[in-house]
DNA sequence: GGAACCGCGTACCGTACGGTACGGTACTGG
DNA sequence: CCAGTACCGTACCGTACGGTACGCGGTTCC
């Protein structure tokens, strides 16, 4: 046999490497711009490359969409989770922290367009992308908002029995129907100010909902 | 030229006939069965008739689609809006009702296909599904409740600005995440009864930010 | 009875696109 | 200098599917 049979980069299932990175973001470049009609052709055009790496490298075309979800995902991971100590300015403001950022990501246009995939995929079964869309967006940051409201709740300032009730009530007040109208391609485009505003509004009345002037 | 030259019902604009309500039912029917590799021949085959029939009557495979979310539409639109007289109870069963509606709806597995495939049309521009979706959905349901939340504060039970900030808070608390996991293809089913828990958790939360006690 | 029409079934066409094959070029190790 | 590898560009194949054409049975109107 030959030494080392798998050496090179097959079938990328971790990291990707820069060259598969570049095509990714072709990839994601080309969604943004051209809605969903994404042809492998395309894909290989703007990116400089073959269609027969493209398979090489990622299989077939639900692969290829599959690596560019899990791509986008591990860029939007960054954000900090100070473990500062918890009064009830602090917990606002984490609360405002996580409001803002989820507005940001789900009023973005790479966020609009990936979940349209994803959930045209959710359709007809095969390669959940749904689930990794579902796992690296609401429950990544669920994992993060959650310890946040217990820490609240263990200071004396927030009173809920379950943490996941309270976290899904925190994303409706935040969220709304934005998230869907956008998906359905309402114009409705956020800017910076209104989604600050809107954060702080749905913080307040997270608030008035579960918190609790002093243990 | 031919004696009235457009006596039958081509190209289904206003009310579809019966054998054109099977057809779209067809429709339905093998979008929840098949989900969304919904063909011409499918649907032929399903409604038992021609392909060229239902060019004739759709004129395209996007009309086809638009008919049946139209169809879907005006099914749904069933509901009293009883003007009774609004003491404090009967506001928070109006809303109680329209909130098991609404989640009823956005559960339901045609709800689902349906938005799926507008939202996946929203991303390939032309004929927006996703704006027929949009009305008959969220513009429909606010139509109905912002009178009921307005004739609510005019009875000094709500104290809100905007009805519309305030009727999109209610659906945030509504429909939370449900809408998006489902889309995604998150099992996550609902029975009826946590559906009436959800509902009359929404209401009690919603009354608890805008409601005031007497005026 | 026959003409006109509707609509079903089926065969057919064109094309877009996923996937593969192959030649050509550059780089690397021996 | 040569083999091997990686990868680009392009030509190619197969097929699924949107859309059209046509023949035939049933119904309506004269």
């Amino acid at each position: 046999m030959t030494p080392s049979s798998a050496p090179s980069d097959e079938t990328v299932h971790d990291a990707p490497s820069a060259r598969q990175q570049a095509v990714l973001d072709a990839v994601l470049a080309l969604l943004v711009e051209e809605g969903d009609q994404l042809t492998m052709d395309a894909v290989a055009r703007r990116a400089s490359c073959s269609k027969e790496t493209l398979y090489k490298w990622f299989g077939d075309r639900d692969g290829l969409l599959t690596a560019t979800v899990r791509w986008q995902a591990s860029r939007v991971h960054a954000g900090r989770d100070a473990k500062s100590a918890l009064d009830a300015a602090t917990l606002r403001d984490r609360l405002l922290d996580f409001a803002v950022t989820w507005l940001d990501v789900i009023a973005g246009r790479t966020s609009v367009v990936l979940n349209r995939i994803a959930i045209a995929h959710a359709g007809s079964r095969k390669s959940n992308l749904g689930g990794i869309v579902l796992a690296n967006g609401r429950l990544a940051i669920g994992g993060r908002v959650k310890p946040v409201l217990e820490a609240g709740r263990t200071a004396g300032f927030l009173a809920f029995e379950d943490s996941e009730t309270a976290f899904r009530t925190f994303l409706g007040l935040v969220g709304r129907d934005i998230q869907i109208r956008l998906l359905l391609g309402d114009a409705l485009d956020l800017d910076a100010a209104e989604i600050r505003r809107d954060a702080a509004r749905a913080v307040d009345q997270f608030l008035a909902l579960y918190g609790q002037a002093r243990p």
